[in-house]
DNA sequence: AGATTCCGGCCGATTTCTGACCTGAATCAG
DNA sequence: CTGATTCAGGTCAGAAATCGGCCGGAATCT
């Protein structure tokens, strides 16, 4: 404990939490005389990590930033609200970064002490609902058990429930973990039966790691996106959103974010083009743009917001009465 | 560079990347005899980060979780990535560590390198759009600026924007930052006005560091969030969502997730209560619930949804015909 | 049985670390 | 301007650690 290299962590420790310490405070801290803390600070320059100094009545030393990251020292409560964070991120809160959420994810829980994994399950509420009632969730346990798969290479077991409803079990080599539209996929080498196979990782339960680790096959074609894509168009795509509205395109992205793509028409008229899963989603978007619309594609969605709009009238009496 | 130090924290990294590692290939990558690996691990063991090993064949070292977290090594991405995470989950993504989540940024974005901090920016983009059309959202930037500000004791100055619209330039020594309801307020004693105050986060522009230290004063009552409730409850409160509802507590609560309050009343109906900053958001819960509802205190909520149920109406064509 | 891999004691040469002491220099208050 | 505060860093000598090499052991898998 008296180790030089502990006392170097508690040191960056220090500065992180707390921006000003003067020198006799972190020397009194750390144990040490002042010369002895004056070259702590220089060896953490010299590692890169700029430590700013100021003299003077009000100086200090303050940690800065430099080229690297240097080494996160967090306590307890900031690892959970990191791994919440990291857990939302990888669920598509933010497009884009999904895979080095997962990760990141991965990475931490894998250091985390039992009782912040727990404190963390705690919170498991929010575990992926970006946007409520938006179809089935990931949970963020499964994908954190198959991102250390991918990572480590070790085999893992997993229940699959397929298209049609039947469930196997699997023994696959996890490659890839590939977030594609609003979902993940996991690219893997099915053990048993031999082949590569794309598994869509909402319908993956209770995987496990079986302690085997394998060397990594290479996956033909190289690119896993581009993998993925090919399996996915020999399925037949169930039904595509397409809206035309009478508002500018500005307008319309503002309302829908990043979750669909707007096409700006002519002026005034935009379309508006989102995979399936944003059904649920559209009443929001088409109220909140508040422009005439039509429905061009899934007629189910006309039907089901004539639903929608015949509720709304019915709930909220006959007719507007204005008080005066 | 070849200080023990620096290889310690790079044998950290290592375990932190990839989960198993044989003796050789850690002594190799760090450029040690093997004997001198094993007391470099023993070290890390004796640190508290337990390092397990498996022998045989195909044995090798992993990191595991212990009874503290380790230093977090992190990539760039996943640095990015974590910031991220932090900053969605600070705009309130997940209810109960919003403070938490302020401070862990402000640690984090402190010792980020710039071109990582820009990298950051670029993804501005989903600053805090938990939901679109969600009433002002916080600029994260202003929220570690001001995190910052509290946790290293500096003063700050900034624009303030009243709620009558009156634009003032505030120097005060931020207190706390506290998330309530879906806001974030600032404690600080202006240091003009010689008072306490609270200060809508939303509201506050270009808030910046004077390099001036002061000593925290004391908090009349102590409770910071007791203080802000105080000054809010003076405030006349705009409007609150009741609506009641045809459908069980337990259906709507899985539409509206946390972003309300639900009540049981009797078997089948139920009351939603909800700040006015739903209001945008209530066409998706009410359709998704897709139950008969009756709006109780908004009169405007009631005539916007009545606005919605024609507009869909109208756009959706006359009638509905089925086809066979 | 053999191969592989972690474990840890021992030793001696080398390097590093530490505290004490001291001179400088920047910064700020009065 | 002066004095107080605080960081900066040279030098020195004793103490402590580090390191590599060597070795016998033990666990694990084929």
């Amino acid at each position: 404990m008296a180790n030089t290299s502990s006392r170097m962590l508690r040191l960056l420790s220090l500065l992180q939490t707390h921006r000003y310490w003067t020198g006799s405070e972190l020397a009194d801290r750390l144990d040490v005389s002042e010369r002895t803390l004056r070259r702590d600070v220089d060896r953490l320059r010299e590692l890169g990590y700029p430590v700013e100094a100021s003299r003077g009545v009000a100086g200090g030393y303050q940690l800065q930033s430099g080229a690297a990251m240097p080494p996160l020292l967090v306590d307890d409560e900031e690892a959970v609200a990191i791994a919440v964070g990291l857990r939302t991120a990888a669920g598509g809160a933010v497009t884009g970064i999904e895979e080095t959420s997962v990760r990141a994810l991965a990475k931490v829980i894998q250091v985390m002490p039992p009782r912040l994994r727990r404190r963390l399950d705690a919170l498991r509420t929010s575990t992926v609902p970006a946007l409520p009632g938006n179809g089935p969730t990931v949970d963020a346990e499964v994908l954190t058990t198959l991102a250390q798969g991918c990572r480590d290479e070790e085999r893992l077991r997993f229940g699959y429930t397929a298209r049609d409803g039947a469930r196997t079990t699997r023994l696959a080599e996890p490659f890839r973990l590939v977030p594609l539209g609003r979902r993940w996929y996991l690219i893997a080498w099915d053990a048993e039966r031999h082949d590569w196979r794309t598994f869509r990782v909402d319908r993956i339960s209770a995987p496990e790691p079986t302690g085997l680790r394998f060397r990594p096959r290479d996956l033909p074609g190289g690119d896993p996106v581009a993998f993925i894509r090919d399996r996915l168009a020999s399925i037949p795509r169930p039904h595509q959103i397409t809206v035309l509205l009478q508002a500018p395109a500005e307008r319309v992205r503002a309302a829908v974010g990043q979750w669909a793509t707007v096409e700006e028409l002519d002026d005034g008229t935009s379309r508006l083009l989102m995979s399936d899963e944003g059904f649920d989603w559209m009443p929001l978007v088409l109220a909140s743009v508040g422009a005439e619309f039509e429905v061009v594609h899934p007629p189910a969605l006309r039907d089901r917001l004539r639903a929608v709009g015949e509720l709304f009238l019915r709930s909220c009496g006959p007719a507007a009465e204005k008080p005066a």
